[in-house]
DNA sequence: ACTCTCTTGACAATGGTATTGATAAGGTTG
DNA sequence: CAACCTTATCAATACCATTGTCAAGAGAGT
């Protein structure tokens, strides 16, 4: 049984290997442990310390690829905005979230199943 | 008579050329005309299209050269800080300020004379 | 057992960025 | 006149982001 992406899944729930988070945000999955590597995301980990992602922290992937791509911001600077992001409470990346939406609207996220391991 | 940088200066007003806002701030003056290529400056001309900077254009310098230098953060970056910065009001920076406000203790303004046109 | 995929660590190629420096030609200032 | 301003162009250097590869070991599924 196929499980589709997203549908009635929690979002905080990791259920995505590195493989298939990577296909799914058309992302290197050795860019994905660079991102972790540099402290902008923080999936979780089985026992055996294979890395599992969530719904959110592919939102948070697809966010960074926003300001890396289409803002041409580095990744110390996404960084930056994280902390800042935190300090000031979603103000900022709501901010973004109008401006992005837009852009999103045009590439739809693209199905695809997940090698859950729940 | 020279003019003591800052003392009862107007902070608003354009008065160093290029070479002297340069060597107040320590940054190549190519760079200071990349910035303001790159939109992340905008310091005044006179009529005969010299460039003029103030106290806050100085300010705002050491605040890109805090950013790049000490948070690695690129110019995109920083023109996106600067962008959300004015959209919310001043509370990015503030936040900033105060962890900046520790480093720059250490380093304090040189004085130096002002090539004033006024 | 076998195969595939995960891990970390290391190295490398490629294209882009930031800074500095230089040159040329023309204009401005004192 | 000399120095400095402008724009435009080119280049060197170091760094960054992404992708790709390899090695060795471990985990998961058949």
């Amino acid at each position: 049984m196929l499980k589709s992406r997203g549908a009635g899944v929690d979002p905080a729930r990791p259920v995505y290997v590195i493989s298939v988070a990577a296909n799914i945000v058309s992302v290197h999955p050795r860019t994905l442990r660079i991102y972790e590597e540099e402290g902008l995301i923080c999936p979780s980990r089985t026992e055996s310390n294979i890395r599992l992602f969530s719904e959110n922290d592919l939102r948070r992937i697809l966010w960074i690829r926003h300001l890396t791509q289409d803002f041409g911001v580095n990744l110390a600077g996404i960084k930056l905005l994280f902390e800042l992001e935190e300090r000031l409470g979603e103000r900022i990346l709501e901010r973004l979230y109008e401006e992005g939406q837009a852009k999103e609207a045009k590439r739809a996220p693209q199905e695809a199943a997940g090698r859950g391991r729940a």
